[in-house]
RNA sequence: CGGAGUGUGGCUCAGCCUGGUAGAGCACCUCGUUCGGGACGAGGGGGUCGCAGGUUCAAAUCCUGCCACUCCGACCA
């Protein structure tokens, strides 16, 4: 992508409402606009990082074993009823009506609507385990939302919805999502901690939060600090096999690791003190097992081996895709801008041009950007009339991980400058290496 | 939902107390000089001051109502 054709509206100055680095950061890096109190437009750039997370979350949602399907935003109100919860939910629920005057709501969680449709095909136990997910925008009309897109009204989420015969099909299903949510933050760079949670309006009694550790996070949380060496399951994990997995999550689950709402502060002063983490946490992620609570009230049940009818076992599990993106910011930023990690730059390399329109400066840069775009590498090319400072700390501000610096001083000696945004450190190169480091 | 604030050009803000022809910096356009860490000079365009009433000869400024947004708290993926 050539800049001079790109959308990047970049900010120099910070808006005021913004507070916290991922917020002000993404607003500055011309990633968002927010369009009303907790309701963004994703720009170009944002988009670029939103889906690159997303291709990662549905990556390891197939591996373990989880199928894709999408549901509306717009859900009925009968539906809710049916589950007791349209009464129950309160204020955050949007609720609207159509022409007709029928109630309906903007979705902010879709248990009903799937097990609606589960219970409309699925009759026998032979058609389970079933797990099946989408990503939706969902409305939570929070009372307060703030931090920008880390807890806005609308957001992206991802949710998947596990059905099994009897509880310990359940416990299996639970302990798949559990292993690839390890998967998925890791594979972002992000070391997330499975926490015990409270299971909330949702309902149930085994949940985790997935926590990611930040000085800004909004919950107070409390861990084991061997959490942070933990090795993350490999791609090699297989997960149809129950006991492998049992073993992994009861690793993971073998130390203190609580959100305040469930901190026991008796059992977390007995680890060793040096062991006892005291922080602030993100939570991207949130895994329940519910049983029946919405397969009874809503009869979605199946034949089992003795031919009797049973209500299935279910689960939810959600990622926040948009939170996520505050998240890996919080995570990854300095006083310069974003450190995205590689697994979800919007870009791998930005190509700045430092004096545009010189021959040798515009050929250099053409000719490594068309290399690095032939390879299938996502490159920026700074092609703008602006100067070096300004295309610096544009590239520092989104963040990209490679920079290579083009300019005649350079040039004279037939070398391009490397740069590693994450670390700082610089190498001259010959553009023929730079291609070759970058495309290794 | 309680409390506290803020709405003036795309962004950051001054002006409001003490009413009298709307300002600055950045950004944008033109020209010139610059060109390896957010350049400089000259010229230029852009705002019915959140909305609606009211007071007044006169309202960005004073009064009333509404709306939007932000922050703290309670709440929450």
């Amino acid at each position: 992508m050539r800049l001079s054709r790109f959308f990047l509206p970049i900010l120099k100055e910070t808006p005021k409402e913004a507070e916290i680095a991922s917020h002000r950061l993404m607003l500055r890096a011309g990633m968002m606009r927010q369009e009303g109190a907790g309701i963004y437009a994703l720009l170009p750039l944002g988009l670029r990082v939103l889906n690159k997370i997303c291709a990662i979350i549905r990556e390891e949602q197939n591996r373990a074993g989880a199928i894709e399907l999408l549901m509306p935003t717009i859900q009925s109100a009968e539906l809710w009823r049916e589950s007791g919860r349209y009464d129950d939910y309160g204020k955050e629920m949007l609720r609207i009506k159509d022409r007709h005057d029928r109630e309906m709501l903007f979705g902010p969680t879709n248990e009903e609507m799937i097990t609606e449709i589960f219970r409309a095909y699925v009759r026998s136990y032979r058609d389970l385990p079933l797990n099946l997910y989408h990503l939706q925008w969902k409305f939570r009309d929070e009372v307060r939302p703030r931090f920008g897109l880390m807890r806005g009204r609308e957001f992206l989420m991802k949710d998947a919805y596990s059905f099994d015969v009897d509880a310990a099909g359940a416990r299996h299903a639970y302990n798949r999502m559990f292993v690839a949510y390890l998967r998925t933050f890791a594979r972002m760079g992000l070391r997330s901690i499975p926490m015990v949670a409270d299971t909330g309006p949702i309902g149930g009694n085994l949940s985790h939060e997935f926590i990611v550790l930040a000085n800004t996070g909004e919950s107070e949380v409390f861990c084991h600090r061997d959490y942070l060496d933990f090795e993350v399951p490999g791609e090699g994990v297989n997960f149809d096999d129950r006991m492998e997995l049992q073993g992994l999550v009861d690793g993971w689950t073998s130390l203190y690791a609580a959100t305040s709402e469930k901190h026991d502060c008796e059992a977390f002063r007995g680890l060793p003190q040096d062991r006892q983490v005291s922080a602030r946490g993100i939570e991207v992620g949130h895994i329940f097992y519910f049983g029946t609570k919405y397969s009874e009230p809503m009869r979605a049940v199946v034949a089992g081996p003795d031919g009797a009818e049973h209500p299935v076992h279910m689960g939810s599990y959600g990622i926040g895709p948009t939170r996520l993106i505050g998240a890996l910011i919080e995570a990854f930023h300095d006083d310069d801008g974003i450190k995205w990690p590689e697994a979800v730059a919007p870009f791998s390399v930005a190509i700045l041009n430092l004096k545009q329109g010189a021959t040798d400066t515009d050929a250099a840069c053409e000719q490594l950007y068309r290399a690095l775009s032939a390879k299938g590498v996502d490159v920026l090319y700074d092609d703008t009339e602006g100067r070096p400072g300004a295309k610096f700390a544009t590239a520092d501000l989104i963040g990209v991980p490679w920079q290579v610096l083009v300019g005649p001083k350079g040039l004279a000696e037939g070398k391009v400058e490397l740069k590693r945004r994450s670390t700082g450190a610089r190498e001259l190169l010959t553009p023929a290496d730079a291609l070759a480091r970058l495309t290794a």
